[in-house]
DNA sequence: CGCCGGTGTGGGATCGATCCCATGTGGAGG
DNA sequence: CCTCCACATGGGATCGATCCCACACCGGCG
């Protein structure tokens, strides 16, 4: 961090001629690529400290056509999940020496369009997205910028994905309730055309047959992405003449819906429901009771996709791949036997 | 979004080519710089949609020496106050066209330094930063880059600045509790050198002068960032011999340490103590009793801070601003009068 | 008839860094 | 003594878009 305060930026070009020497040997002697003598490589390498030189990333980036940036495009900051895997893919893209261009799509696929746009603009090496349709990836596909989907997929065999085996989780926790005697358990999910729902669902089907217990399908509720909605779906099911005595919540949005919704009725949990959630988030540690949480790691998520996008970039031709992170389940206070 | 398999990524050379123009013309008719007669206009236009031609941001940046996008550098993406202003941001740098390269310090010196490098490299129009020291402000004030600083302050007079009142809000909430008839009021706060902590501080003491009851100076605790530490030092407050009626808790951090420690150590909350924050996060509306706490807007905090980006990106020369933003009390059930 | 101004287009330089290639030097070996 | 190679440096083109300037064309007016 050192420089007066000049009235202009330096160049490449003026760092060489207050060392005395070509702007060819300086770049030599600053990015350490071919033959510099020592002692001039020294003595550029200290005039550029002094004039506080810091090499313009947009021209070396023209120069090269290979860029240092990532793109990262999520649904939404404000919901815990997604702020979390932002931090994660972060902090790896700065381990990595990349830096990132984040936009927030609000889960909408004409602002999504938009910011893969602007990211071709750019020039990014590569895109991270929790896509919500499957435009993105062919459209940066045929752009040939590398893109990883996290979370869901929706152009399977045509990018890579980091997944969470939500099929696997879904199906462990829901065989935890039928394990305790509850058998009239509601899948509360957002919808089920995105690999998320789509899995959840086949997971906590999958608990049923396992454990040979006839499920009532109108106990699956699609509740779609509206809170206010969600809350008049999930109200109406606990208010049924034959409610469910567990509710599975496929999100940490759906969970929150639920929980409020149980208050409002003043069902106490678990006493006369249990709840459980896919995602964990702060609040379910802080309420009373806990909530039982599939508890996906953001940040060996939001690693898992930086190095496999980085592993793309250099080999732009290997096969395409798909990674499935485990999830644990974290029992809380939320599930009891049925009454 | 239209464009064949091409090989490499179409050049206005191409575009041009194509149209049978210059590269010239072509570029006034794609920006609408400049004489290009109508049907040449729409020509090139059309044969660059074709051609799925996107304008290579870095080569108009280098050209034009002026970006489009602004540098955001937050303490922790995993914090919901962090998380929500990133959302902002995110949501009015959309709005005018700016793109947000997006980094996480973790609250280190050592990473913001190494943020405001990289920030430089890329030659962005401006950085936000919610600082941690005085030198990122110096550094990029010497390379004349504009700084807005939201949330904190370091660079006052230097960098203009988007703060809460934290000096009002903290008033305010000390002194419902005060005028409710606690005598005994703990401030646990971070640490009073950033003006965060030194206005809520400020605006406490305010509050207790104001009425004309004398502060306990022992009830001021240092907590500090870490949530073990802040743990401990809540423990031990509230184990004292003569123990606080009412926390005051001087972030969403420490509001979750004091909860949980007043869980922990079986305090009723409000029976035996009274809760209130200092910022708003999703858990508190979700536990029983909610918590009483200062709502900042982050919202409008992130729209604020792009919006005096903007301007001072356009006036370099105008007087430094500094922009202060209400905060509201919204009332919950953990304060009551004291037992 | 020639000059002028408005209209429209193209050539070439430019932004800053990189890198291929040519050039230069000195020492070693034939 | 000359050649050859390793070492070391500089010149100039290049990445893609922009924009200043020069130029060409045309109609109108003195």
């Amino acid at each position: 961090m050192t420089a007066e305060g000049v009235a202009r930026r330096a160049t490449i070009r003026e760092v060489a001629e207050a060392a005395g020497v070509s702007r060819s040997t300086a770049s030599r002697a600053l990015t350490g690529h071919g033959y510099v003598a020592p002692p001039v490589r020294d003595r550029v390498r200290a005039v550029a400290h002094d004039l506080g030189y810091v090499p313009d990333a947009t021209a070396r980036h023209l120069r090269r056509q290979a860029s240092q940036s990532i793109g990262v495009l999520l649904s939404d900051l404000n919901n815990p999940f997604y702020a979390g895997l932002a931090a994660g893919i972060s902090a790896q893209a700065r381990k990595r020496q990349y830096t990132m261009m984040l936009a927030d799509d609000g889960g909408s696929a004409g602002v999504e369009a938009e910011a893969a746009e602007t990211f071709v603009a750019l020039r990014v090496a590569g895109v991270i997205v929790t896509p919500v349709s499957a435009e993105l990836g062919a459209y940066l596909g045929r752009q040939r910028i590398p893109v990883v989907e996290v979370d869901r997929q929706f152009s399977a065999g045509v990018c890579d994905a980091v997944l969470v085996d939500n099929g696997s989780a879904a199906q462990r926790v829901t065989q935890q309730l039928i394990g305790i005697g509850h058998r009239r358990i509601a899948l509360v999910i957002d919808e089920m055309h995105w690999t998320t729902g789509r899995d959840r669902l086949a997971g906590y089907r999958a608990a049923f047959a396992a454990a040979g217990v006839p499920l009532d399908e109108s106990l699956v509720v699609t509740a779609g992405w509206d809170v206010e909605a969600a809350r008049v779906g999930i109200r109406a099911l606990l208010t049924r003449p034959d409610p469910p005595t567990a509710v599975f919540a496929a999100n940490n949005v759906l969970a929150e819906a639920a929980f409020r919704t149980a208050a409002e009725l003043g069902r106490s949990i678990p006493g006369e429901l249990s709840l459980v959630s896919f995602d964990d988030v702060p609040w379910m540690s802080m309420v009373t009771p806990g909530v039982t949480a599939v508890r996906q790691d953001t940040v060996a998520l939001g690693e898992a996709a930086v190095s496999q996008l980085i592993d793309r970039i250099q080999a732009p031709l290997a096969p395409v791949r798909t990674v499935l992170l485990s999830a644990s389940v974290v029992s809380r206070g939320s599930t009891a036997p049925p009454a």
